[in-house]
DNA sequence: GTGAAAGCGCTAACAT
DNA sequence: ATGTTAGCGCTTTCAC
């Protein structure tokens, strides 16, 4: 109290409010917050006083009062187009129920523990965590919640795309199309790609559509370059075919396969550029499937058919599994499977098996 | 005090690690804090209590406790590679300088101010905005630093590129290749995309090339339109080209332009797209030129010549800036500009004036 | 060089 | 239905 008229610099508190509006601080509070223990009157009569003298919430002290907050920590990695659109349907959900999020981009920081680190300082108790990596389980504070297709978190709930269910509807759409071969450009190397591949092959194989893999990557970068290597080496295995199987010269350079399926939109985006500067084209001479529905992807530049995860549903699965943790309830470990869908555009069409490139 | 002994769940303070290592709570603030104060010896030991009882600062409890505290908030849209390189920067010039900074992703709300007030509840006072959009004035906190190339906050410092630099490279990079007449797939209308396409054209005059600006955006999907329709647009123009003087159909559909000139690296993509789906190649038929040095610009795929902003040196301006403002020093507007650098990849040929497109 | 104590803004238990 | 009051964890004078 030591200088309380010095300047007009003075942050705004409740406690003035409260002389203002002539009630005390407790009643304040909880008239801001709608309670329904403050008469509407009162209510309206704080809320314009809060107003008029410029009142601003102070989320430190709130924190720092409160053992148990409705705080909801996020992290993920905001250069993916997918994660963000995660984040945006969970702040939708926290914001209708009294939940206040902190994102935190894990792309920002080279050391991924350092996300985690700043929610941790901010008493955050209750983590969501969109592909997160592997953390030292020593960590001081791990997610409690994982959106992925796997998690070596042995104390988080995971919710994980059903890719099962996307896959199905892709395998009867390229077999509809007469689709009987097709390749695969796999993502980064792991648990959830690997899980993805063979699920992959064996979706397809129960519609009689073989399927080949080749390592790839989530960026279009990697997509690019794997779709160059990939016609390179088909090209030249073309040329002395005489050993192999299921590359005849005679059906060109991408042999009896007539479409390509991606781990993601920008791995397809790669492959793409790459088939285009080859003299391939989507989807006349092969069809080219991505991942994740992404906005650059459905732009007509692309028009990706692609797999959808539902990020609404995904993120309603994750963020009551959040909530269920800090309520107390729900002691053990849950996972939950959210369903996806292929969404069809025109990168996929009729297989065309007399393909023949002019490299 | 009600339960201290409930549960092991209560969280360390600094009295618990006071307690431990004998001393009072202020030694352990300071000696946490490494204030010179503090001798050494008691400064190892109160670390070693603080790590074996697993004591977790509280930012909240700091951040009520200061008046002015070190803290820095960040205002970017993480969906853009650039941004995330300038927070990268920025964060790791705080963390050498003992500040603290908190990043929020404007990208994650609809409503432009929400970013800014959930900073403004931690008492962020400094504020770096990146390509802030235009907020009502009477916010209750506005940025004091903003890095855009113009800004309409009358009490912000700027930090801005100097396209002049780098665009004068372009120009004479161009004019080398025997480039005299480019089009500008423009950004985003508003201010700042109006000065950068004045400037463009003045600089590149200089050289004596032409230029004519087309309206796109700064997304792939964006410049992909665009390419498109400028192509549609200049194919109708050539079939009747009596009354046209620059784009006579004789020489092709792009008429005497023999480059293409983009607002950012994301639209170039998206027009290279459009002219690779042509049938024009890049940079046999034309010349293509991005501005941001993105990596998905740089990747083989693309390898777009365009023009790097040095993220470092812009981070360090902007960083400088809000610190000479939280001092105190500085209450004079001050405007900051930093070079900007050609960077030559192969979008960028020789000018071939006998292209011909069948479309 | 170190300790004691006040207080930052808020919430929640309890009292009225 | 509203007021009183005791902290939440930390920093910071000011004593010693």
């Amino acid at each position: 109290m030591a200088e309380k008229t010095k300047a007009g610099c003075r942050q705004v508190t409740m406690k003035d409010v409260a002389r203002a509006a002539g009630v005390s601080v407790s009643s304040v509070s909880l008239a801001l917050r709608n309670d329904s223990r403050i008469s509407p009157s009162v209510q309206e009569r704080v809320r314009r006083e809060a107003n008029r003298l410029g009142y601003r919430f102070n989320l430190s002290g709130a924190l720092l009062s409160q053992s148990r907050p409705k705080l909801l920590g996020v992290v993920a990695h905001f250069d993916q187009e997918l994660h963000t659109a995660y984040v945006r349907e969970i702040a939708d959900l926290a914001s209708g129920s009294g939940y206040r999020i902190i994102a935190e981009n894990a792309a920002l920081y080279d050391d991924p523990a350092t996300a985690l680190e700043k929610l941790a300082q901010l008493r955050v108790a209750n983590v969501i965590a969109i592909n997160p990596p592997v953390y030292n389980t020593d960590e001081d504070i791990l997610p409690t919640v994982v959106i992925a297709q796997d998690t070596d978190l042995p104390q988080a709930d995971l919710v994980r795309s059903d890719n099962m269910q996307g896959v199905t509807e892709l395998a009867s759409h390229l077999r509809q199309l007469g689709h009987r071969c097709v390749y695969y450009l796999a993502g980064p190397q792991g648990v959830s790609g690997d899980a993805r591949l063979e699920m992959l092959a064996s979706v397809l194989k129960r519609e009689d559509i073989e399927m080949y893999p080749w390592q790839a990557g989530n960026t279009l970068s990697a997509g690019f370059a794997a779709m160059q290597d990939l016609l390179v080496r088909l090209w030249q295995r073309g040329r002395n075919a005489e050993a192999e199987n299921f590359f005849p010269a005679r059906v060109g350079a991408l042999g009896k396969t007539t479409a390509i399926v991606c781990y993601n939109d920008q791995c397809a985006m790669g492959a793409y550029l790459a088939l285009l500067k080859a003299g391939i084209d989507v989807p006349a001479d092969v069809s080219l499937v991505g991942f994740d529905n992404s906005a650059a992807g459905a732009s007509p530049a692309f028009s990706l058919t692609t797999i959808d995860r539902c990020p609404r549903k995904v993120a309603e699965a994750a963020f009551s599994l959040a909530c269920a943790r800090r309520e107390g309830r729900e002691t053990e470990i849950r996972r939950v499977t959210v369903p996806t869908h292929l969404v069809v555009r025109s990168s996929t069409a009729q297989a065309n098996f007399l393909r023949r490139v002019g490299k």
